[in-house]
DNA sequence: CTGAAAGCGCTTACAG
DNA sequence: CTGAAAGCGCTTACAG
């Protein structure tokens, strides 16, 4: 039907076939208002005839608008260390961005930084900023050359959209579950002080807790498995009559267990153990916890930041449900 | 020391301050051949001195040089299932790319597509590829515009160079391992069949066994975990006086565990189980399995596109450590 | 070995 | 509402 040529096609080419000059057809292609809609009608049939798309390069270059959206991690550590959650986050949004044809980067940003946004903000490939595990100081130093273009899972801020699974309700609903069935020194295993994301957590499991006139009781983890070892071990060694912990996390939830296991402690005999997140492995070791889309929740962030309009993005917030097996 | 201004720094603040032209600049900061000793100095002075960064997206558009490496990940399903494993290719990429400024993508590659590579191979933004489950057949449809910028996480060909975990080794060592510790009725649990990089895990096993002079036992999984379980039941089946088996990775021996668990098969008692890709999970599951370097493989196979020269980069084979742990 | 010039594919004031 | 023109930051023949 149309030649095949080696080149590419580009907006040359779909303005001639349209009757129209590059310049009309450009304002048609990025949305501008000024525009007859017979130019609109012509120029979009001429786009969609020759299957064109627009160069991310050039339009980058002319626009200052960049070619990659970047996932700035903060963490306490210079160097970021890779885990199975954020390892979903980025390819989810690279499988999101591929379609736009733009890529993904992944950007530690050092808890301590003085100013650790300032290279994203003035480096024009950045098309758009995710934040991962994100603090409040660190949201407030959202300059104004980000703004617009910046999600963040976790907390959000005046100026940055937040995307998080509701996991105030999720912390809620499984001490309320473990006090339903029973347990009533049930302990928490939580996430580093720093990271205000995870306050939600603490604060409904605590919430509910008293609400049923249970004494709250928390130790503090990192996510990881082996916090959940020194964390059960912490628990055991406070609270030797506990009957019950929640881990903030999966991972943390096999580190419990497997300390429990050492010391020949049933589970849920003798305490019962809940995680958060359902990864796939929950499963395969009976353990009780609540889902967590994070698949969802990065797509969500990443068109927050690829659709970027004037106005701020709208929070999102996805539900999480209990999962009920055999360790709680 | 430099006035800062709000603009980026660009080629023309570097040629000025070195005193040459554009041209010469771009010569020595390309590494072309035609230039002076002397003005290689200023300029990679001056460069220094400013702080100078390219920008990616212009040298695309100059040079058609695309602005992503994307990763390949072909699967006989057309929607791609991201799982850990490939989330931490994705991620690894991601952060080796970043300090270059340049993103990842994540695309989907048909196995049954006509030309799965045609649309990479003739998209402008497209710096280079990772291959992920290729295929020889893939690996034949690679074509020359491509050649020289992709590099493959699993086998390779004359035109593609291939970087991976030695899992040969790694499944001989198992084997033998089992072997040693008095198994003889040892049966594997295999990824897909039209995988490739599989058969050199599976040929190691079944030498090895013939070696031994024992009669190999295989069974077709696909890594995932639920595989394992079915796995587990069909080796039971056909041979229920097992008394080991060897999963492919460790996601799959974990499937195998719960199935013989379920059945009050003790591990590893009466059945030894052993992995490979020694996941942070395995060591809480006291499960025996063999190292596998993902980080680094995804880390040396973006080097490889990054640093593509004229010349096909080497193949690089990263060693595997077995692991013992409780379960063989 | 070096500089002036054209060009990569887009966008956006600037005049109509 | 529309087109001609300039410009985004780089690279690369083309002449010297």
């Amino acid at each position: 039907m149309f030649e095949p040529t080696d080149r590419a096609v580009t907006i040359f080419d779909v303005a001639r076939l349209a009757g129209v000059s590059k310049s009309t057809a450009s304002r048609v292609l990025t949305g501008a208002n000024r525009v007859s809609a017979a130019a609109v009608e012509q120029v979009n049939r001429a786009a969609a005839d020759l299957a064109y798309v627009r160069n991310p390069a050039a339009m980058s270059l002319a626009n200052h608008s960049g070619t990659r959206v970047v996932i700035g991690v903060v963490s306490p550590q210079r160097t970021l260390v890779v885990d199975d959650y954020l390892g979903r986050v980025v390819s989810s949004a690279a499988k999101v961005c591929a379609v736009e044809r733009i890529g993904v980067g992944l950007q530690p940003l050092w808890l301590h930084d003085r100013d650790p946004l300032g290279a994203l903000a003035t480096d024009p490939t950045v098309h758009g900023v995710i934040l991962v595990n994100t603090t409040h100081a660190l949201l407030e130093a959202v300059s104004g050359r980000l703004v617009g273009r910046v999600a963040s899972i976790g907390v959000g801020s005046d100026a940055v959209p937040s995307v998080d699974v509701d996991c105030a309700s999720a912390a809620a609903a499984s001490t309320r579950h473990l006090i339903e069935s029973g347990r009533r020194r049930i302990a928490m295993v939580t996430g580093p002080k720093w990271l205000p994301c995870i306050g939600n957590s603490v604060r409904a499991y605590v919430q509910t807790m008293r609400d049923a006139g249970l004494e709250p009781r928390t130790v503090v983890g990192d996510f990881t498995a082996d916090s959940g070892q020194l964390g059960a071990v912490e628990v055991l060694r406070r609270w030797p009559d506990a009957d019950a912990v929640i881990a903030i996390c999966d991972a943390t939830a096999i580190g419990v267990m497997a300390e429990l296991r050492a010391r020949h402690i049933d589970v849920p005999g003798d305490i019962a153990v809940a995680g958060f997140d359902d990864v796939p492995f929950a499963q395969y070791t009976q353990l009780t916890t609540s889902t967590h889309p994070v698949e969802a929740i990065a797509e969500a962030a990443t068109r927050a930041v690829l659709d970027a309009g004037p106005s701020r993005a709208p929070d999102v917030t996805f539900p999480s449900e209990l999962v009920l097996r055999e360790t709680a």
